[in-house]
DNA sequence: ACTTCAAAGCCCGGATAGTA
DNA sequence: TACTATCCGGGCTTTGAAGT
């Protein structure tokens, strides 16, 4: 049988999107050759890998084993690509990941800076999107991992997740702010001020829930981007919600000031965030991947 | 040993037929 | 109607023979 790692990367495309069509705007590939793509991969392989017949054009028993083997040949390439460059050309490679909006307004950030210090050559590119777009990028293989919340994935064998420090997150507000130099505050002061925070983690979410008494509880203002939320926050009489990744400022600096609910025990698990990276499991990591996450892990470790 | 060049092969997109 | 398969022509790459 020959194998071509064009047309398995066509196939685990397939898989993916279980379409056609789908599949074959994803690669870049007109329909029709991207037909004939599969085509000639059943003809190496000498049988039927899709069932046509099913709806989801699921792939038949020895496109089941094809595509396990895919996936390994086609993240063995990238490797040996990438470690090919780490010899050639110092470090040369390419780094794609994704991170969630926390991650991304703190953690990241500094992590990638020091990559950048220990790599100078190699390129990074990092995605800032909401969870579940992530991990589209992720099966798409667009991504090699991502820093997000790892509650979704913890549970699923398609993923391997490493866990980074809980962190405690805060409601805060700006410096100046009516409830900024009380000691604590009730959930009925802290909702009577308009909300800025995304509810995409499902542990904010239940806390917003349980505060305000509305299944439907939804924040007067909602954005992916961390940052913006916080600007909005230093700018306004918003409430906003710290991650624990140090966007917190000393007292007198003008910064973002925690708020103490009397309706939330600090035990509660809820309150701690679960960021991690997450990864496909299956697939081995680069050697620039691993260095980034170690990256990560070190600026988390010391803070 | 190296270069040139024509033929063959391969892959592509567009158009369209066939099917559920 | 949406989707897959097939036909066809164009462009690019590879191969191998011939010439230097």
């Amino acid at each position: 049988m020959h194998i071509d790692l064009r047309q398995l990367r066509h196939f685990i495309a397939l898989h993916e999107h279980r379409s056609f069509v789908a599949a074959a705007l994803a690669v870049n590939l007109s329909q029709s050759a991207f037909s004939r793509s599969i085509q000639a991969l059943e003809h190496s392989a000498g049988c039927r890998l899709v069932d046509r017949a099913a709806k989801d054009l699921r792939p038949t028993k020895q496109g089941l084993i094809v595509l396990e083997h895919a996936r390994r040949l086609v993240s063995g390439a990238h490797n040996l690509a990438n470690e090919i460059a780490l010899f050639n050309g110092l470090e040369a490679g390419e780094l794609r990941f994704g991170a969630g909006p926390a991650p991304a307004t703190w953690l990241v950030p500094r992590a990638v800076g020091r990559f950048n210090v220990r790599y100078p050559k190699a390129r990074v590119s990092f995605q800032v999107e909401h969870w579940q777009a992530l991990n589209r990028r992720l099966q798409a293989e667009e991504f090699e991992f991502f820093v997000a919340d790892t509650r979704h994935f913890e549970a699923d064998p398609q993923y391997r997740t490493s866990r980074l420090r809980p962190r405690r997150w805060h409601f805060c507000c700006r410096e100046g702010h009516p409830l900024a130099a009380r000691e604590s505050v009730s959930a009925e002061e802290l909702l009577s001020f308009p909300l800025a925070t995304n509810i995409s983690p499902p542990n904010i979410r239940k806390v917003l829930v349980d505060l305000s008494g509305r299944p439907d509880f939804r924040p007067a203002i909602e954005c992916e981007n961390g940052h913006s939320l916080l600007g909005v926050v230093l700018a306004s009489d918003a409430i906003g919600i710290s991650s624990g990744l140090g966007d917190l400022a000393p007292p007198g600096q003008g910064g973002l000031r925690p708020l103490r609910v009397r309706e939330l025990p600090d035990d509660l698990d809820e309150l701690h965030t679960r960021y991690g990276i997450v990864s496909r499991a299956g697939y081995s990591l680069s050697p620039l991947a691993e260095a980034m996450i170690d990256e990560l892990k070190r600026v988390d470790d010391a803070t």
